[in-house]
Parts: C-alpha cells; sequence; structure tokens
RNA sequence: GGGUUGGUAGCUCAAUGGUAGAGCAGUGCCCUUUUAAGGCAUUGGUUCUGGGUUCGAGUCCCAGCCAACCCA
C-alpha cells in the first residue's frame, strides 16, 4: 500500500537524501570503527581523550552555530557537540540534512560541558544510514499497544523502560544458565518436530517433511526426549528453548514460549524444589537487586510486592483445598459442585471430578497466592508423568510452584516404572493408539534412573521478576493477527 | 467464542450532533555550552473501513477490520 504521493514529512526526509548524495556523501555507510558500544564509550570517557563512536541521533539541540545532540544504541545515550568551526563549513551544511533517527559515527575528543556532562566535541562525522521516517514522541515514547508489539523496534528506541524489561530477561536467562552449568549441568539440544507431541497436554501445531511425506507437531514440550538422554547416562541434563501450543492467546498465553526444562538422576522432586528455590532467589539477588520485587501500574504506583524471602513455604494440595473450604472432601461430588455454584465458580466444563477440585484450587488458591508455595502432593490424574507416593497412590511425588498467581513452575519425581507409565499414558490418550510414543516407552524399559525434573516457564518468570502485566511485554515479537 | 472500551496530524492527546485543535516532531528565522533547550512564525487531516439516520456525523445507529481489558 505505497501510496504514490508521501506525505509532506516523508517528502522532505527523502529531499534531504538526495542532497546528501548530491554532496558525494553515501547516507547509507559501510563499517565504521568505534570503541565500542555507548555504554563503552562513556566508561572509556575522559577530558581530552580521542573517541568514536556510532549510534543514533535520538535528540537534537540546536543553539544555531553549536549544535547539541544524542547519540544512543540500547547501551545508552552520550551527547556529542557539533560546530561549523570544528567539522568545516562542507561538513556542516551535510550535516544540516541529517534528522533524529539517523545513523551516524563520530571521532572527535571528551569534554566536559558547563552544566557537567561528559561530551564528545567532534572533530568529523560519518553518516551511517539515513532514516526516512519519523521517530515517535521523545518525550511520551509510542504508548499504542500495538505500535509496541507490531514495531518493537520503535519500543525499544523510545521507551526506557521497556528496553530495560527485556535487558532484564536477557541476564535472566543468561543467569539460568550460569546458574545450571556452575552445578554441573549441561544443555542439551532436542527435537522441536516431533512425531508424536508429547510430555503435556496441549493441542500441538502440524506441520509436513516433504520428501518424508511425514506430518510432523511442533513440540508441546521436549520431556520425553529428555528422558530418553537420562537413559542414555546424561544425569544433570536441561534444555532451555521454545515451545509450541496451538490454543488460545491471551494475558499470560502466547503461542510460542521458553520453557526450561532440568533433569537430575537419582534427585527427587523435593531436591529440585531445593533448586528452583535457590536459582530463583539467585536471580532475583542478581537481576533485581534484592528479595522484594514490586510491580506498578503505569503511574509507578506499587501495586503489590511480592516477597521471595528464603524458605519458601510448601503445603499439601489437598491441604489448601481444605484451608478455603474446610469440609471439601467429605462431601461428595454433587455436594461439591452445589458448592461451587454457591462461591460463584463455575464448573460446567468440568467433566471428571477432579477437575472441579482442580478448579477450586486454581481460583481460590492459585490465583491468590502472590508469595512462593509449594504446593506438593497433587492428585494423579493431574500429573501422568510424575511418580506415585509411596504412602498415598492417589496423589504424586510433584510439586507445583505458584507465585504471582501463576504456575511458575512444575517439579516431579520422574516416573521411570515402564510398565505404569505406558498405563498412565494409555489412559491420558483415550484410546488413541496413535498418540502413544511407543519409542519413549522402549527407552524406558531399558532403564531410566529415578530422577527429578522441573518445568520452568520463562515469559511468566519473566513476568514475575519484572512486573510485567502482560505476556507480550516481555516478548519481543508477541504473536498479533497480521494488518 | 462472548462482553466492555478504544482507533482523530509522524507521535502523545483534545474536540454538547454545528468552522477538526494543542504539545512534540517537521519547515523558516534568531541565538557560541544546550539537555523535554528557548523565542518568533509556519506546514501538515480519506477522523480505521463500508453503510445508515440527520438540514448537518469525528460524535448517533448497523456491519466489518485491528487492538486492549474482562469472561469462557
Amino acid at each position: 500500500m505505497e501510496s504514490t504521493e508521501l506525505s509532506e514529512l516523508l517528502a522532505i526526509r527523502r529531499q534531504k537524501l538526495d542532497a546528501i548524495r548530491a554532496a558525494g556523501v553515501d547516507p547509507f555507510g559501510r563499517g565504521y570503527e568505534t570503541d565500542g558500544t555507548i555504554a563503552e564509550v562513556r566508561a572509556k570517557f575522559s577530558e581530552g581523550a580521542a573517541l568514536r563512536a556510532a549510534g543514533r541521533i535520538t535528540a537534537h539541540r540546536d543553539m544555531g552555530k553549536s549544535q547539541f545532540l544524542d547519540l544512543s544504541d540500547a547501551t545508552g545515550r552520550i551527547q556529542i557537540f557539533l560546530h561549523a568551526k570544528e567539522i568545516g563549513e562542507e561538513a556542516f551544511a551535510v550535516f544540516k540534512n541529517l534528522d533524529i533517527g539517523d545513523f551516524i559515527g563520530v571521532e572527535g575528543e571528551g569534554f566536559v560541558t558547563r552544566t557537567g556532562e561528559n561530551t564528545i566535541r567532534v572533530k568529523s562525522f560519518t553518516v551511517l544510514a539515513k532514516s526516512l521516517k519519523p521517530l515517535p514522541d521523545k518525550w511520551h515514547g509510542v504508548q499504542d499497544t500495538e505500535i509496541k508489539y507490531r514495531q518493537r523496534y520503535l519500543d525499544l528506541i523510545s521507551n526506557g523502560d521497556s528496553r530495560e524489561v527485556f535487558l532484564k530477561r536477557i541476564r535472566i536467562v543468561r543467569e539460568i544458565r550460569r546458574f545450571l552449568e556452575d552445578r554441573g549441568f549441561i544443555e542439551v539440544e532436542t527435537p522441536m518436530m516431533q512425531t508424536i507431541a508429547g510430555g503435556a497436554a496441549a493441542e500441538p501445531f502440524k506441520t509436513h517433511h516433504n520428501a518424508l511425506g511425514l506430518d510432523l507437531y511442533l513440540r508441546i514440550a521436549p520431556e520425553l526426549y529428555l528422558k530418553r538422554l537420562l537413559v542414555g547416562g546424561f544425569p544433570k541434563i536441561f534444555e532451555l528453548n521454545r515451545n509450541f501450543r496451538n490454543e488460545g492467546i491471551s494475558r499470560r498465553h502466547n503461542p510460542e514460549f521458553t520453557m526450561l526444562e532440568a533433569y537430575w538422576a537419582f534427585a527427587d522432586f523435593e531436591k529440585m524444589a531445593d533448586l528452583v528455590e535457590e536459582m530463583i532467589c539467585h536471580l532475583a539477588e542478581t537481576v533485581c537487586g534484592g528479595m522484594k520485587i514490586e510491580h506498578k501500574d503505569a503511574d509507578g504506583n506499587v501495586t503489590k510486592t511480592i516477597d521471595l524471602t528464603r524458605p519458601w513455604k510448601r503445603a499439601r494440595y489437598a491441604d489448601l483445598i481444605r484451608g478455603v473450604i474446610p469440609d471439601w472432601y467429605d462431601l461428595t461430588p454433587q455436594l461439591r459442585r452445589q458448592r461451587c455454584a454457591e462461591l460463584g465458580l463455575d464448573v460446567s466444563q468440568c467433566v471428571a471430578d477432579y477437575e472441579v477440585t482442580q478448579h477450586v484450587f486454581e481460583k481460590l488458591v492459585e490465583e491468590k497466592t502472590m508469595d512462593p508455595l509449594f504446593v506438593t502432593h497433587c492428585p494423579k490424574e493431574l500429573v501422568p508423568l510424575a511418580k506415585q507416593n509411596a504412602e498415598d497412590p492417589s496423589v504424586v511425588d510433584v510439586y507445583e510452584l505458584v507465585i504471582n498467581g501463576q504456575e511458575i513452575s512444575p517439579g516431579y519425581s520422574e516416573l521411570n516404572d515402564p510398565i505404569v507409565q505406558r498405563q498412565r499414558l494409555e489412559e491420558q490418550s483415550g484410546g488413541e493408539v496413535q498418540k502413544l510414543d511407543n519409542d519413549f516407552l522402549e527407552a524406558l524399559e531399558h532403564g531410566m534412573p529415578p530422577a527429578g525434573g522441573i518445568g520452568i516457564g520463562i515469559d511468566r518468570l519473566v513476568m514475575m521478576l519484572t512486573g510485567a502485566e502482560s505476556i507480550r511485554d516481555v516478548l519481543f515479537f508477541p504473536h498479533m493477527k497480521p494488518r
């Protein structure tokens, strides 16, 4: 939909582009030697030091003969000073055709302005990229959520808060890898295209391999392949990458999302809970600067504070249910549904009895739990891949970690009995034999060590640690309907 | 899938059914240390799309598209 007539704003930028070319300057430059990122240049700054920097012009303060500009990248901004006497009349004429948004490289020397700001006095500059479209409002940045999500680069250029969230996400992911590697876990990669989408209960995306004439699924979880690696003798492994689920999009759901799964041979769910507790506290310490995480609204008012101070609470699923409805387990299934209706809980979608209980759990426990809580001894129907409890076979040896009203991480004592595992998977698949991963079951028959396993939804973890209210705010490019 | 709210200049936002406006950005002029620079002047609109009601629609009604929030 390129209109033949450019708006005045765009036409002027094209004219400047032509003017730069007419002056014999390439408006789209090539490589440029710098003293590093803007942050690195700032670190090297000293008065009189020779400095080279490159970045985008994000502000322009025109004093006539003196020109002050901000040069920025995602690492920071630095002020530069241009004067016709320093760069020559010819270059100054080229400079007149630059705009906010353009990339330039500069060389000069450091000096401190009267107001005390470290600044580069430019001796010469090079045009590196002319921008043909204007940037958003310099003060308000991008407010329109649609632009923020569809044109994330504009959000990143103009909104410092957004940039900070993504930099935090990057540090969190790096620290998770460092934390696990420091403890002897190794990162592995397993298939994202699978013939059977196993390891979780979710609708998969379907694709097709032409040469093999084979339907494939994008993975909904890496679990069954990671367990094959336990069988193969790797005792401490993790995978931190994308999963895909063909389900609704919401504040908490994106069709592709990042998941950490880690397996530790000869450990159990309690040991995994310790590991996760230690890891998330390590992240809060190193990335957020403390155990109290404040969530704020648009005006900057604190809406809630999540306290990650150890030790974290641990409680049994059934005890938590009794905590909100004391006589729950004395009621008949019919009376339970009736009680739900009285409490305003809609359980009409729930078929099985355990689903009714789970609905109560989600609404009355999970959504109201802000500080960390390990929920243990969950009903076995909810978790087909975990070991049954030795004393009570109706529950499994798992934890579900709830923080910020959301399930952040499940951890299991993994089921390693191939016969029981086959039964559970058969029950889960509801008799659809083709959905049964026989290759995985065969691997188990060769013997899988008892192991602890965890999963952590990285996007939700980042939301919790950064105070983001929507998953879209922690994904560079959340899924949107095409315009 | 259902409900609510929204979509106006490049951006941020105004505008009882009665001449579509401001700030920033842009353009021109002034200014040799500014930093949301300042001063003076000024350009810029298919009001998301398509219908309808009306003497008259950015505004009311219907349908659609996109988004945000809530519910399922």
